[in-house]
DNA sequence: AATGAATGAGGATTCATTCAT
DNA sequence: CATGAATGAATCCTCATTCAT
């Protein structure tokens, strides 16, 4: 596969600055300068800069659906639900509080006619809050959340403050805010399962 | 006033254009087309893209604060605090869920070297953060809210919510996760104060 | 009028610059660099090529005209009638055979979405048959053409004679074919008037 | 032939689009793409673009005068002289007025270095024109046309006339100003014949 | 004969900014 | 306060050509 070498090479620059300026902020030829690469083969493997972005969004999602990142989109106890919200908190701390969601910041930058590149962004979004939905209707399922609870519900709930958190982070260069409304969540998400059974951790 | 109309109507086009696109998809011809002004005006009042970007954010925060948008912002009773989300909620409702806080929209364009357009953004998000966590405050002070509950952080909670939900609502043109995400902070926010007077509204 | 100055270069040197080569193998900073003028005025002239090429085609037209090129459009006596081919005919010598009539060398290169820009090449051609068919009217009016003369069709015939001689007097690097192609239409033409009137000169 | 399949594909995909919009607005890669072929065997067959046009141009004079056509280009009889005009005609009404001739569209998009492939385009001219006079010069030795006939001249009125009118015809989308010019044309041929003999047909 | 990756020049367009009037 | 001409850098995209496999 020594041949797609220089598409991923032109897809990873991209996500990165795009996660750091946004896409609007970031031009092609800063990509290709920081992958090494040239303007033909930008063309020749995405067409336009829509592609690439197109192709930017896929591979973020393969990425974190397969686990390669530091934030943890996936949950399936109570203890790496405690670890939900940190994962981003902590991410944020990583990159001195100067990105947001990397989906959530290309998306922000769509426009109402790029209307396939935001399918691929719901996409995504989708598989997130189902990530969580599955976990909430699993315990709901052992009993652990009451019947009174909404997976579906509680998982948009996580998504937006994550979302809304990462945003503020990003704009104060500051986790407090974030913290402080996770926080706030985990106390909110606690009390419903301590409603099933009041010993545990979260 | 006349001299003013015209750099007002260039504001008034600024923010409506940067609500919509964001700040670096606008290009100030089009905001010059828009409120019918021209090019040399535009200097004379603004000097550069910078200038009229700090105007806007300044002349937002003034309208936003003086409580001349359908939004709610300040909040003193707790019927209030049951409209705070849904007045985004119907925001987002009325522009097709096409645009997001306009504050929050601009922010998110500013790279890190526009620092102080960045201070204007912070400004008023500390603003709206207070006017909440002030209610909190006064609610604890008044005895509905025990004196566990941190004004602050539940003003972050609310804050985070409103901006995540609304990129949310933004991204998918949807506010369903909006308003899921809403009702559980409702269903919070009344938890606790149920503990201290079960018989209330919110 | 100092500052349309730049606007008539632009022009002038595209009109030049497409005759020699039609308008798709001319790119505009070769209009830029013949004119001496720069990329900014050029959107802010014309916005894009098409505007440039609208611009020149009516420009092409008040020139041609008002009369103010070499080549005979309009006729008005038996004489100029003679004069017409001839002159571009001479017209073609005195650019060593290697262009064509400027309106027809730009439509030629028009696809099939720039229907406004063809509009304007149709218009011209429709004025240049009228000024011929005028001319044959006149004389059928006068008696010196026979009445079952056609004016609408000799002028048409005329016009296809004079673009086919031209394009091939261009692809040939020769008038050959154009000036006996003239010749036999003038042989035409006088026989028809002759049917009128033996004795005249044409 | 197998192996031989592949340039035939390319150079009748180059013969639509060159056809269509002319050489220059036709990109190498619209042409594989429209033919299913690959970038290396482009290169391999013809080297570069101008190795393809002349291809093209070579194709192009084969299967017209193999008359593999619709348009009649050969004339034998008076018959055939009558419809030679006439499948011009119907030629640009089965497609839409939106061609020309495609050698006439080929040559006028070469520039002034490109002499080689001018060369071609002037082979075929001759040819079209030969074709012509041989009847005319026939005709003309069986004494149904006068000796002061001159078959060349004759011949090249109506190939002015053919290109001037197809050319007429793709600008205004629109065969009446061809039909006025073959008309006369056909008149004025008519009288030379009539002239010998005042009894057939053309 | 075939595929398609790689290169880089050039071309159209956008745009922030400056300046003359 | 107002108009809009002028500038030139930067951006997106096209495209002919070369090259490796």
């Amino acid at each position: 596969m020594k041949k797609t070498q220089t598409r991923i090479k032109m897809i990873e620059a991209a996500i990165d600055l795009f996660h750091q300026q946004g896409v609007n902020a970031t031009s092609i030829d800063e990509i290709l300068a920081q992958s090494g690469t040239g303007k033909g083969q930008f063309t020749h493997f995405f067409k336009n800069k829509d592609g690439l972005v197109k192709a930017t969004l896929i591979y973020l999602s393969e990425i974190i659906q397969s686990g390669q990142v530091a934030t943890v989109y996936q949950v399936k106890t109570w203890q790496e639900m405690d670890l939900w919200f940190q994962s981003f908190i902590d991410f944020q701390r990583s990159v001195n509080c100067e990105r947001s969601c990397p989906i959530g910041t290309i998306g922000n930058d769509l426009s109402s006619k790029q209307s396939e590149l935001r399918e691929e962004v719901i996409r995504f979004l989708s598989w997130s809050r189902n990530e969580l939905a599955r976990f909430f209707q699993q315990e709901k399922d052992g009993g652990e959340l009451p019947p009174s609870a909404k997976p579906d519900a509680l998982a948009d709930f996580c998504i937006a403050i994550m979302q809304g958190g990462m945003l503020l982070t990003k704009l104060k260069r500051d986790t407090d805010a974030f913290e402080n409304a996770a926080e706030q969540a985990r106390i909110y998400i606690k009390s419903l399962r301590m409603t099933g059974d009041k010993g545990r951790s979260l």
